[in-house]
DNA sequence: ATAGTGAACACAAAATTGACTATTCAATAT
DNA sequence: ATATTGAATAGTCAATTTTGTGTTCACTAT
């Protein structure tokens, strides 16, 4: 019957819930799959009827949260009554600020989303597709009015974040000061610009 | 004396020299400071005279490597009959080829500029600094020439740089497949250089 | 049939131990 | 004086055991 799928999905959200309270708090990998169990008042052994594994309820975080990143980036490109360049540079804009924001106030989320994206590959790739697709859309629209010029937007757009590494990658986070990033970005923004916009 | 000076001087060569090929063979944190002082036919403790620690060694070394690299980049700059244009994509060809025979021909010399990078990040800046200063140049040769036109050089040689960090860091070497990363660079260096051609 | 459990198992993390190695220093040779 | 050393020290690394946790499964309840 219908009433059992939909519990079976609310399950799935409170033991998601329940995860990432848990993971918020003390980390991904300090956190048990009784303790989570606990939280929903069930058995660790009943958390495996609804997931594969402790790393498929990370993976599900991690998605959700990967997915907010692109949902921000799209949101900018969707402006349509702005300028292409001013989303362009809004784009980059909204991955720099979603990176340290993450970092910054979530930081065991981040440590939970990075410890996933290890072991789970494909979902990274798949992310980075999706970036590439919304913004290869906004090079195809800065295109159609005129405002850009390039040949080819699909490499165009895996360049532009292949150029946005430093900025994604949380390495460089802790071994540059904030400030000096946030130049970076900017120059790094103009020199994209630059590059895409008819001469 | 000075051949006493001399001698100083030689003996840190030979040190140099035994530590280079047993890093190259085993690796750094595989080689003791006893075997690099047997092959120099003395004791350990005598190492200290010439050094003031394992890192010490290495990080002479790993600056020798980095110094090599940089070189490799200001031959391509200083072709001053070519093309600033042909210059600049020289330069980043020069890093990218530079950073995957290190990786493939040298895997444990590789290996020890990583770990003494960790370690010493000032290297590492001062490494930073001495590309930025060679690109600077060519950016203000090509800029004299009518070729480029950049506003803040030292800026612009900054965010050029960072967008070749996906090229530098050796994470994605193992991450993508190298003809992908080829594309890349290809695609990364169009956009660069559309980025700083007059127009 | 579906949701759930406790106990067993296998694997991985943590703690412990022991061996090894970097570094120092007083003593020696040149 | 300067270069060198052997032996002592302190700290790191690797192998070991122990503990804890993820996962499975036979079984129970609804």
């Amino acid at each position: 019957m219908e009433s059992a799928a939909a519990d079976t999905e609310e399950t799935r959200e409170a033991i998601l819930n329940a995860a990432q309270e848990r993971f918020r708090q003390v980390g991904y990998s300090k956190t048990t799959m009784a303790e989570i169990a606990k939280d929903c008042s069930m058995s660790a052994a009943n958390l495996y009827r609804y997931f594969e594994n402790k790393l498929d309820i990370g993976t599900s975080l991690a998605c959700q949260c990967l997915g907010r990143k692109v949902d921000a980036m799209k949101t900018v490109v969707a402006r349509k009554d702005r300028p292409a360049a001013e989303r362009l540079a809004g784009f980059i804009q909204a991955a720099f600020q979603h990176t340290h924001e993450q970092i910054t106030a979530q930081p065991r989320i981040h440590e939970m989303v990075e410890a996933v994206c290890l072991q789970q590959q494909p979902m990274v790739h798949e992310h980075q597709a999706a970036k590439q697709a919304v913004l290869e859309e906004l090079l195809r629209d800065g295109v159609a009015a005129g405002e850009f010029s390039v040949d080819d937007p699909g490499k165009t757009a895996a360049a532009i974040l292949a150029a946005m590494t430093l900025f994604e990658v949380p390495i460089f986070w802790h071994l540059y000061e904030h400030q000096h990033l946030v130049e970076l970005a900017e120059g790094t923004t103009r020199l994209i610009l630059r590059g895409v916009l008819t001469r």
